[in-house]
Formats: C-alpha cells, structure tokens, sequence
DNA sequence: TACTTCCTGCTTTTT
DNA sequence: GCAGGAAGTA
C-alpha cells in the first residue's frame, strides 16, 4: 500500500499522529476515536520508510488477541517484511527479552511462569509454614500486597525495612514467597515485569543493547500501564541522563521515538496496579513532549455519547474532553426495570429476537454486558430456552480446569526440574499410593539436605520414615520422570511428549476406568489440550518457513544498512545502524516446538481470547463482562443489571477512588455500543444462592431522563418492596434470614422431585439444557447423570438441584 | 491411604 | 449454589 492509501481516510489530527517524526508524543484519545487504527496506521507508516526496519520497531497492545490482530493488519497493509516486527503485550515481551537473559539474573532458561492459581497455592503454602492466621492474613490478600511491591519496584528486603505494625508480618511472607519462587526457578507475572526491570538496571550494557535494538516504540491502553510498566518504557525509550551506568567514554545513543496512545476515562485496571498518573505526567516524564487530541467519536451515536458523558462528567479531577460525533442522534436509550433476573434476562432476549427479526441486525451485532461472570447463568438459561445462539467470553476456564493443570504441571515438572510446586502437585496423580506421609518424609529430606523435591525423589532411600511400599512407587515415579526428561532433551515437539505423559502417568486411564460421569469431560479436555499442542507445534513449523522469507528479504536489501543516510547528529551512527542489521538477522527467536515454548505460550495466553467473528453469517450473540469488552464495540449493547452492590460493586461502594473507576467501566460499557444501548436493571435478583433486592445503580439515574425511552419503569415487586420505610426493612430482615423464599442455608424446602428417566431432556439453571444419560438411588437419594454437551456430564441428587423436566 | 461428607467462603474485574 | 478444603471413617 503506498503511502496517501495509508493516510486516507484519518481526519488531521490523525494523520498528523500518524506521520509525526521527532520527541515522544501521546496520542489522547477519546473513545470510538480511532486510537488501533491510528496506532496500525503509524506502524505501518514507520514500516513503508526506508529507514525504518521493521525489526526496530516494538509495539505493545494489552491483550495477545489484539497483538495478533494489529499484526497481521500492518502485515496486510505493508507486506511480509512487516513481521519482523515485535508487537507484544509487555508480558510477552519481557518474557522474551528474560529468556535470552535470565542467567544475569540468577535464574535458568528453563524458568517456570507462575500464573494466579499457582501463586496463590505458593503463597497458602509460605502462609502455612509461617503460622499465619488465614483469617487475618489470607494468601489472596498476601498476594495482592505483594503485587503491589512488585509493581512499585520495591524488593523483599525494601519492604521489610519500611514495613511496621501487620506489614512487617506481610513483608515477611513476601521475603519468603520470593525464596520459594526463586528455589523453583519460578516468576510470577508481575516477576516478568519487575526482573526486566532490575536486569536493565543493574546490567546497562545489556539495557544498551535493547535500547539500540528498538528505535521506535509504542504503546496502547497506555491508561492501565502500571509502574514497572511504566519504568520499563522510560528504561528502553526515556533519556537516562548521566547516571545511566554506562562508562563516561561509551557512546551514547538517541532515545527511541515513543508513541503512548490512551484515554484517562478507560482506565479500569487500577485495582491490579495500572494507574493513569502515567498519562497525565507522561509530558514531565518525558521531556519535550507532544500532546494530540483525538476527540471526534467515530463509533457511536450523538445519543449514546450524551450518555456516556452524563455519567464520567460524576468523575472530580479528571481532564476535560469533549467527545463529538457527526453520527446524529440515533435511537434512544432503552431503560428497562426488571422483576427478577431471570426477567431481566428474557427481556434481553425477545428483543435481541425482535430485532433479528426486523432486519436490524445480526446476532453477531449484539453483546450483552454484566458486572461479573456469575451474572451470565441467567441469560444463559433463557438464551437456550429461546433457541438464541450465543457464546460467554471467559468465566470458567480452560486452562483453569483440574485435569488441565494438572497435565501443565507434569509438562513444568519436567521441563523445569527444580519446580517443586508442579512436582508436589502430581507426584500422586493419578493416585499412585504416594500419601500426605510419603509426601512430608520426602519434603523433609529436601529441607534438611538443602535440596529440590526432585532430587529428594532421587535419594528417597535416605528419607526419614517412608515406608517401603510409598518408596518403590516414589522410584517408580522417579525413574517415568526421567524418563520423560530425557524426551525433552532429545528435543522431541510439545504435543508429542505430553501424550506419552497422559499415557504413561496413567492419568488417562484412571479417568477412563473412573465412575464418575464428569471424568468422560475430563479425558475431553485433556484430547482438546493434546489438540492444542499438536497446533502449537505445527505453527511453529510453518512460523520456520516464513522466517526463512524473512531473512531473504533483509537480504536482498531492504535492511537498514542501505536505508537513507541518518541525518548529521541525530539517530544512531553508520556503525551503530551496520550492528543494528547484523543483531537482527542473528538475534531473531528460533521457532520453536520445544516443550518449554509451548508451556510459555500457554502461560501468556488467555483463553478468553475467544471473542466471535462477526464475519459469520448471523453469528452468535456474545456475552461477557464490561472488562473483557474493553476495545470492542457492537452495534446494539446491553448493559444489564445496573443496581447498586452489582454495578457498582458492592465493595467499590465506600471507597471513593473504585468508586471512580466503577465509573469508568461504565463509560467503557456504554461507549461500546454504535447504534443502540439498552440498559437494564432488576429489582429482585439471587446473589450468593439467596434473592436480595438492590437499587438502581447511581450510574443509571446520573444518565438525563430524556435520552431514555422506557419501556417499563415501576416494577410490581418494587411497589410493594418500597413503598413503606418500614415493609421494606421487613421484607429485607426476611430475605436475608432466608425466611421467606426458603432457599437460604438450612431452610431447604420441600420440593416434589422431578421423576426422570434415562433419555429425557432437562433443564439445569447452570448448566443449561442436558439430557439424563443415567439414574441411580431412590427417594431422597435419587440422582441422576446429565449430559450437557460441551459442559460435560454431571451427577445430580434430584432433591437438591436445580433441574426441570422439559 | 483413600474415599466420603460436611462446611465454608465466595463474586469483582485479568495480563 | 458451587468448588475446594477439612475432618472423619473404612
């Protein structure tokens, strides 16, 4: 594509983001305003200048999925050579900046990533050991104290010396968390940030070498960097002055050109650490600055904006923005007050319906919004009663499954020997007679010798009081494990080693021969996982072949090296350039089907990352939560249960900072929708297995009157819920001692129980529609197996669950 | 050692 | 109303 193609089509402030040359710039940008596009649109730009190789250029975007996809559209607009580039979330990209130069920092090359799951059984663990009361300290609270730390760059000894009353305790764990995760050659996700940070400080030759790799980065969603983030970028792009650690006489050279792109209002990561004083100091923190305003909304009706701005403008202290559309005012707000959730829900759906059948749309056109992903039972249920096809974004994952993880920690356990957490995990899956007792003997011979489990395993001879029976199957398990381990050195693919792992553990089999109906799902998700490597390796295949066209093309000339001559004092130097082009060509990643590639994209990847095509014909309608919908946008929104306690949450309520950025997921949710917002809310909805009834949510009642066209306003419930101080108290007294539905905790009611046979359909309030394909005890005890499909099968007591007889 | 049965806490949001 | 842990039992 030639160069006004690429210009065509932005209005000027875009272009002139797009094609600025010359100081750090950050790109303000309201919502619906183009910020992707323009943020595509300059890669692409940088990439079709001859001086300008594509290898130089680092792109970062907050999730995979939108890495992926700004890839292949600045592939799609300039060409192959465009793939040279890196563009990556930061996570990604520091993983593969540590994993060439981890060893500077203590670790080894074969490091475990520590997801969420895996630092909070570390940290339970740490707890343990500590004697902590989990009431006072529980491990997620531990943690989150500890990711703050590590954000803000502060280290366990750091912590430990500033640290008095109840943090001296929290200091501690985190001190001993971090031996632990060092011990198993491990990082968490917010180590991956923070190390590469300490590795660029502490090593500036090897920062040096970053910095004159990358000559032009830029940042998206730059509202929800947080502080290491933000170092990270200063460290790679920022003027270090004389203090940069380098000797006196070596030769400097310019900061990299930086582009920030973001919107203060969208800012809703501040509870993990992202925070917007980033964007607002980003002209002090980088001197000599550019600010470029991006205010015209090319997405949403003037209607919705009004909205969305009715509710941020509640927001104090923010920086004033006018966001303007030529779109018109389109449709109204549909306002809706629903009796019930499950209400709620079936208003959603006959209008998703009516509106398919008016021609107005597809159902890939729609998304519905909550808070939380327990929110989606509820349509869920009527969706399948309706016949709506659709499809949640997130909640229950797949990589969070047991059998999933548990087939991943034999992968680490192998890959990464000294992962005693993995190892701990599955020396007894499947059950192999390797008890808690063996378990201890063998951990105890680990402390006392000073050695990792693994090895522990290898002397297990000399471990104190482990029966014999316990040790001939811990060097059983000890001799398979070397066995495996010897595959990865012989460098055998990803998908390869972890079948002979589920067959050789016999982790498949006890799931075969197991009587428990759910086990048949789990031996499904542990083919679909073989699936998934097998992909893996083969685009690690295919990745091979076009890196090969890649080289070719740096090559035959497009290189930096016969780029345009630098003008006189600025960019880097011939010499520098000639380096530059011979570190690209060498330093490329070998792809790679290596077991520890496949579990490192595993680890970084989320599996959320699912969002449906709207290229299909009709579609589905896509439901998930306001976070997972950050930078999508659909042509009609429902944004549902919008009560105080749902939304906002009730625990962002009295603090009035989460309060603040509740608001902004409201903006977000608002600002996706294009052409139509529904916003509804329920009076009456079941929270914790128990009905609670909520008021509308602030964020509704600050949206004008007049922009909202409601189709039903007083429900009947509300009327008589409150229309006395006093009845309302009562009835809220009764529902919350559970006394008057009778579904609270020891209330259990007397329900007739549904007779079904083998074969009929039935409808589960979670699980949705299922067919019984076994049934098993009589009268109180009766219980039936259901097959739900892709939910699996699941055993029911009748008397209990939420089955209906369809 | 392994299976069963309570029982608790949980719901924010995710790279 | 569910998952995962703790405690109790075979």
């Amino acid at each position: 594509m030639t160069e006004p193609d690429l210009l065509a089509a932005l209005n000027p402030p875009q272009r002139e983001a797009v094609t600025h040359a010359g100081g750090p710039v950050l790109v303000v940008a309201g919502a619906g305003s183009g910020k992707t596009r323009v943020l595509t649109r300059r890669i692409a730009h940088l990439v079709s200048q001859r001086d300008v190789h594509p290898g130089s250029i680092l792109a970062i975007t907050f999730t995979n999925k939108a890495a992926a996809e700004m890839r292949s559209r600045v592939v799609d607009l300039v060409g192959n050579r465009a793939r040279l580039m890196w563009v990556s979330t930061f996570h990604s990209a520091c993983v593969r900046i540590l994993r060439t130069e981890i060893d500077a920092m203590g670790f080894r090359k074969s490091f475990s990533i520590y997801d969420d799951t895996d630092a909070k059984r570390l940290m339970t663990l740490v707890a343990r050991d500590q004697n902590l009361d989990p009431k006072k300290f529980p491990p997620r609270g531990l943690l989150n104290w500890v990711s703050n730390c590590k954000n803000e760059l502060i280290t366990p000894a750091q912590a430990a010396a500033s640290a008095s009353g109840l943090d001296e305790v929290r200091a501690e764990a985190y001190k001993v968390y971090n031996q632990r995760l060092r011990a198993a050659n491990a990082l968490d996700f917010d180590d991956l940030i923070m190390t590469t940070v300490l590795l660029f400080e502490q090593h500036p030759e090897i920062r040096e070498a970053y910095r004159r790799r990358f000559r032009q980065v830029l940042v998206d969603e730059y509202q929800d960097t947080n502080h290491a983030q933000y170092l990270l970028i200063k460290q790679l792009c920022g003027d270090l002055g004389p203090d940069d650690g380098l000797p006196d006489d070596a030769p400097r050279i310019e900061p990299a050109e930086l582009m920030v792109v973001g919107d203060s209002d969208q800012s809703i990561y501040a509870f993990r650490g992202a925070t917007i004083r980033n964007i607002l100091d980003f002209e002090n923190d980088f001197p000599g600055a550019n600010t470029i305003l991006l205010e015209q909304n090319y997405r949403s009706t003037q209607t919705v904006l009004s909205a969305a701005n009715a509710v941020i403008k509640n927001n104090s202290g923010r920086p004033s923005k006018r966001l303007w559309s030529q779109a018109g005012d389109g449709e109204k707000i549909v306002g809706y007050v629903a009796d019930t959730e499950h209400d709620e829900a079936r208003f959603v759906g006959n209008e998703i319906d009516a509106l398919v059948d008016k021609g107005q749309g597809k159902y890939s056109d729609m998304a519905v919004f909550y808070r939380t992903n327990a929110q989606s039972r509820a349509f869920e249920e009527v969706f399948i009663r309706l016949g709506l096809p659709y499809r949640v974004v997130g909640g229950v994952r797949f990589y969070e499954r047991r059998e999933v993880r548990d087939a991943l920690s034999y992968l680490r356990a192998i890959s990464n020997p000294a992962d005693d957490v993995s190892l701990r995990r599955i020396i007894n899956v499947p059950k192999r007679g390797i008890g808690e007792r063996a378990e201890v003997a063998l951990a105890m011979l680990a402390a006392n010798e000073q050695i990792s489990f693994a090895d522990a395993i290898d002397r297990a001879d000399e471990a104190p009081g482990l029966a014999t029976r316990s040790l001939n199957q811990v060097k059983a398990f000890g001799k398979m494990m070397a066995d495996f381990r010897a595959m990865v050195d012989a460098d055998l693919p990803a998908s390869e080693i972890l079948e002979t792992v589920l067959k050789r553990s016999g982790m498949i089999d006890e799931l075969r021969n197991s009587s428990d109906p759910q086990d048949e799902t789990r031996v499904e998700n542990l083919i679909e996982l073989v699936k998934v490597a097998q992909e893996f390796v083969a685009q690690a295949t295919t990745q091979d072949l076009e890196m090969d066209e890649d080289f070719e093309l740096i090559e035959s000339g497009t290189s930096l090296s016969t780029g345009a001559p630098q003008a006189a004092g600025e960019g880097p130097s011939d010499d520098v350039v000639a380096e530059l082009a011979d570190e690209l060509t060498a330093g490329q990643p070998e792809p790679d089907a290596s077991l520890g590639a496949f579990l490192e994209r595993i680890a970084l990847v989320a599996d959320s990352d699912q969002i449906p095509d709207s290229s299909d014909d009709g579609g589905v309608v896509t439901l998930m939560t306001l976070h997972t919908a950050k930078g999508l946008e659909f042509d009609t929104v429902f944004l549902t249960g919008m009560e105080d306690g749902i939304f906002p949450h009730m625990r962002a309520m009295t603090d009035s900072a989460e309060l603040a950025e509740e608001r902004r997921l409201a903006y977000v949710g608002i600002t996706r929708a294009r052409k139509r917002l529904y916003l509804s809310r329920s009076v009456l909805r079941t929270l914790f297995g128990r009905p609670s009834h909520n008021p509308a949510s602030r964020f509704f009642t600050e949206i004008p009157d007049e922009l909202i066209d409601w189709r039903r306003k007083v429900s009947e419930v509300a009327s008589w819920a409150s229309t006395s101080a006093d009845r309302s108290a009562s009835a809220r007294a009764a529902v919350a001692s559970g006394t008057v539905f009778g579904s609270g905790r020891g209330a259990t009611s007397k329900k007739t129980l549904p007779a079904v046979n083998t074969g009929d359909r039935v409808l589960h309030s979670t699980y949705g529609m299922g067919t019984v394909v076994a049934t098993s005890g009589s009268g109180d005890n009766a219980k039936a197996d259901v097959d739900f499909g892709s939910s699996g099968v699941k055993r029911f007591a009748l008397k209990y669950a939420p089955l209906e007889k369809l």
